[in-house]
DNA sequence: GTGTTAGATTCAGAGATACTGAAATAATAG
DNA sequence: CTATTATTTCAGTATCTCTGAATCTAACAC
C-alpha cells in the first residue's frame, strides 16, 4: 500500500498529447487538426489547456507558424510515449473484447483433460493462438476453491453436492461409474461388496459413489485412498480392495481386475463451472463454448 | 510526417490512472478517494469512465469489497506507468519553472566569454549546477543569426548598427577601442593613420570602428582582415598595418605595437540579447542577471 | 433470525471543461 | 496595398466530473 503523494499530479489527458504530437508532426496546426478531426480552434484551445497544465509554455511564435521550444521536447517525448503506450492499449483491449486474444485459466479433473474434452482444448488451442490457455488439472473441490479466490475463470469438475456460492454452472456430460473388483472375486450380491479403495473423502466423486453403493445395499468401508485412479486400479490388482471408476478402455479383460456388474452403479455429472456475475470474457466464453457443446467431446 | 491513424484513441486522463492505482493500492474505496482527496462517489464515477473508455471492465465484486480482474492487470501496469512518468514530468516542470534547473544555450563573443564575464559565467554554473549550460563563441553576427533562428537562447554580442528585427537587446557594458601601431611608427596625425588590419566587414565591432576613424578624421582602407584579436595583433607586430582593438593587459610595453594615443577612438557598446516575445525561461532569466548587473563582471 | 453499521453505488444538480462556428488578428503572397 | 490564408479569440452549447444526499448491499452484532 503505497502512499500515492499528495502533490496533486497535472491532469493531463491523452487527447492533449495526442494534440502536441500532431501539432509537432504537421508543418499546420490546420493540418494537425484536420487528421485530428477536430476544428483548429479546438486544437489552440487544448494546447494552451497542455500548456497550463504542465505550468510551462510550450511554444515560441515564429512569424505564422509556432514552433516548439527546444526546452519541451521532454514534455513531446512523454507526449510519443504515452500516445504509444495508449495505442498499445488500446489494440490489446479490442482484441480483448473480441475474444481473439486474452489469457483463460481453465482447470478440469483428470478425465476431462487427458480423455472426454483433450481433443476439444486442443482445437481451440489451435483456432485460438492469440488465447494464452492456463490448463491446471486439479480434483474437483480444488478447482472449484481456484474459481471462487480468482485463480481459475472456468472449471470443468465434478458437480458438488451442495451448490456452491457465486458459482454458476452449466451441465456437460454425464459418466457412469462402475463398480470394479480384483479377479476371482466377482458375482458377489452387493452387500458382501468392498472393501473399498477410493477418492479421499472430500471427493466429490467420493460422495457420488458412497450415494450409489448406499442405493445399491453396498456398504462402504474404505481401506485405501488416492486422487488418481490409476493408483485405486493398481491398489485393486493387488488385491486390497474394491473400486468404483468410470470405464477406461483396455482395463477390463485380463489385466488384474474385472466390473462387478455390467450395469453402472452411479453416474457422476461434469459440469462446466464459472464464477457468478463476472464481467464477460470474450476468450472464456468461446472456450466453455466448445467444451459444453454436443459435438465439442469425441 | 507520420500518419497517426484514423483510429481515435481512447481519452484516457491522468486521473482516472491515478484513480485505478489508488484503488488496487488500498484495501477499500473509501480510503483510497480519501489519499486521493476525493469522494468516493467520484471514484466509483471516474473507474466507471475509465471502463467506458479502455472498452473493458477491470473489476469483479466480491462480496463488499471489488477487486481487479486478472484480466486487468495489463490496465494496471499501463496506469502506473503513466502515472510515474507523469510524476517525473511534473517534477521537471517544477525545476524548470522555478529555474534551478534547464538548459540555458549562452552565445557570446571572445572577449566576453574570456575576459569581461568570464567569472560571471563560471560562478553562475557552480552556483546553478542543474543548470546545463551551453556557450558558443563566435562573432556577433552568427550569434544573432543564432538567437533568431532559436539555437541560442541568450547571446552578448555587439549592438548592432541597425536594430534586430524580433530582438531584444539590453545595454551590458562599453568597451574602449584603442588606435594600435606597429612600434616606430606612432605620433602621426590621423589623415596619416593606416593602412589598416582589422575584422571582416560583416563584423559589427569593425562598423563601430569605421564609423569612429571617420570621426577622428582618419582614412579606413583596409588590407588584411581576422575574426581573431590576436591574429590581428600579430599581423601588427609584423608590420603590416595598424589595428583598433579592445586594451589588452601586457599588449602595450615592448611587443611589438603600441597604442598611437591614449583615448580610445571608439567605444563598442555590449549587449544581452533575447528572442522578443519569447516565453518566460527563468534559467535564461537567471544568467541574463549575473550578466547584466553591475557587479557581475571581474 | 433481526438490527446495525460501514462500504459502495446511484442520482440530481452545480461547476468546470471542451467543442463548434463566427469574428478578429496576424502574416504571407501577389 | 490588397487578397488570402493561418491562427487565435470569443460566445454559446454540449459534455463531463465533481459534491452531497439517498439508496443499496454485505458484514457484523445480538
Amino acid at each position: 500500500m503505497l502512499e500515492t503523494g499528495l502533490q496533486s499530479l497535472p491532469n493531463l489527458t491523452v487527447q492533449q498529447l495526442e494534440y502536441l504530437v500532431a501539432a509537432t508532426d504537421h508543418p499546420t496546426r490546420a493540418a494537425a487538426a484536420a487528421t485530428l478531426g477536430v476544428t483548429p480552434s479546438a486544437l489552440t484551445q487544448g494546447l494552451a489547456e497542455l500548456e497550463r497544465r504542465v505550468g510551462l509554455p510550450l511554444f515560441e511564435r515564429h512569424g505564422r507558424h509556432t514552433e516548439l521550444r527546444h526546452q519541451a521536447t521532454e514534455v513531446l517525448t512523454h507526449a510519443r510515449r504515452v500516445v504509444a503506450e495508449t495505442r498499445d492499449l488500446a489494440r490489446w483491449a479490442a482484441a480483448q473484447r473480441s475474444g481473439s486474444a486474452g489469457v483463460v485459466r481453465l482447470g478440469t479433473i483428470d478425465a476431462v483433460a487427458v480423455q472426454h474434452r483433450a481433443e476439444a482444448i486442443r482445437a481451440f488451442h489451435s483456432n485460438h493462438p492469440e488465447v494464452d490457455l492456463h490448463l491446471t488439472v486439479a480434483p474437483s473441490g480444488s478447482l472449484l476453491e481456484g474459481l471462487v479466490g480468482g485463480d481459475l475463470d472456468l472449471i470443468v469438475c465434478v458437480e458438488p453436492v451442495r451448490a456452491s456460492e457465486g458459482v454458476a454452472f452449466t451441465h456437460c456430460f454425464d459418466e457412469p461409474l462402475h463398480v470394479y473388483a480384483p479377479e476371482g472375486e466377482l458375482r458377489r450380491p452387493p452387500s458382501q461388496w468392498g472393501p473399498w479403495v477410493t477418492f479421499p473423502s472430500d471427493s466429490h466423486t467420493r460422495a457420488v459413489i458412497a450415494s450409489g453403493l448406499a442405493n445399491a445395499g453396498a456398504p462402504f468401508d474404505v481401506v485405501a485412498e488416492s486422487n488418481q485412479p490409476e493408483v485405486l486400479r493398481e491398489m485393486v490388482r493387488l488385491g486390497l480392495g474394491w473400486t468404483v471408476l468410470p470405464p477406461v478402455a483396455g482395463t477390463t479383460a485380463g489385466s488384474g481386475m474385472a466390473a462387478a456388474r455390467s450395469e453402472p452403479v452411479a453416474h457422476r455429472h461434469l459440469v462446466v463451472g464459472r464464477r457468478e456475475g463476472s464481467p464477460p470474457d470474450p476468450a472464456a466464453d468461446a472456450l466453455a463454448v466448445v467444451l459444453i457443446g454436443p459435438g465439442a467431446g469425441r
